[in-house]
DNA sequence: CTATATATACAAACCGGTTGGTATGTTGTC
DNA sequence: GACAACATACCAACCGGTTTGTATATATAG
């Protein structure tokens, strides 16, 4: 049956992508995977026609459940909110309560895990991988774009050079969250550059400086 | 003789840690090692009692290059100001100059890759990994603590909140220049924070009355 | 409704090659 | 000749991948 089949499969990258978030993709063997899903190689090369094509579909599907959430707190912050750099503020804000309602802590993000074994890919896989990234960058770029439209910002600073940091704070974040075994370090992150955010956009925090 | 013994020794950490940031731990094995090092499975037994080890002793070696220029640039930056505000400043542009002056595009973090592999290192492996990634947060901890008691932050944050930010946005930065190929991106990004750090604590962007 | 044909979704055994690791040399130096 | 510093030969385990086989669902023709 299909629906059997589909079940199957995404038994399989489910527990593919855990295994990977934990060890690795190179250290992962398909017998580990195979193993954690409760199938045969049978079954996993039903499916796969290669362990190449498991990362494939791995980080496509990590893509696209990524770019899913994001477009969710997107669509509620901008109900939530006319002003760019509201809205921004909102975005960030969903972004960690999703972080704060996670039962276990944040995993890590795949696409540094492939970053970092990026020899072992094939060359249109590493691409996917930095397209996704640049996409990740630009959805953010397009929202301080907007706001720098409306308010100039209190340092010269532009959207792409913004969104490249916000994305290498959370890659980073996700990083020393692992090692240091603080699942909250995140949200904690995000929180702080809100503040720089605030900090650089905000009419309070300036109208504050003129009369301190 | 020991000076030969000492080369060849080092040259299997070099070419390995060279083949680790660009493959990953696992997925470089030992025969790609000794080949690169040009030395036989002998010589690197001699040398390393198994794989665990040369984890261990790779991992120690590049924390300890990592912080001895560390100490360098605070050496120097300390020697060019009194200020603990300008001498961070002076620091991270030391550190930026580094980067500028690398020949060959900055390969990455060793942290990063053994904290994305965790469960291949043995538990002793690990936390000397998140020793030395907290150790190198307290480096900046210290700094912005110093600087905090002397002006109040613009915004209510924390010496180690920042501390964990900088190198929170340098881990990520490392993955997107690797990623994007853009080797003057982690450059940009702690020009940036210093920007942030300005707008927290520069008098110039505030009232110049406070500091006498 | 049924018989046949075909595709799907697996399972189990197996293969050649590679892995980390070892056992046993050989060589150069003090 | 003792010991460090290697080289060579080899092993057992494991790797990604293949092969072969089977149960089941679906489409089609009579």
């Amino acid at each position: 049956m299909a629906a059997r089949g589909h079940d199957t499969k995404e038994r399989i990258l489910k527990e593919a992508q855990a295994l990977v978030l934990k060890r690795g993709f190179s250290a992962t063997s398909l017998d580990n995977i195979i193993q954690a899903a409760g199938v045969t190689k049978g079954a996993f090369f039903h499916h796969f026609k290669s362990k190449d094509d498991l990362a494939r579909q791995l980080i496509e599907r990590f893509a696209e459940l990524d770019f899913a959430l994001f477009e969710e707190w997107d669509r509620r912050a901008d109900a939530l909110s006319d002003d760019p750099y509201q809205a921004l503020i909102l975005f960030l804000k969903l972004f960690e309560e999703w972080l704060d309602n996670l039962r276990q802590p944040f995993a890590g993000c795949l696409f540094a895990v492939y970053v970092y074994e990026s020899n072992l890919f094939e060359p249109e896989v590493n691409a996917y991988v930095k397209k996704s990234l640049e996409h990740w960058q630009q959805f953010y770029e397009r929202k301080f774009a907007a706001i720098i439209a409306e308010r100039p910002p209190k340092l010269e600073v532009s959207a792409a050079e913004l969104a490249e940091s916000i994305v290498a704070i959370l890659e980073g974040a996700f990083i020393l969250a692992r090692s240091g075994e603080k699942p909250d370090l995140i949200a904690r992150q995000s929180r702080l550059f809100r503040g720089y955010v605030k900090l650089l956009f905000d009419e309070d925090t300036r109208s504050r400086d003129a009369v301190a």
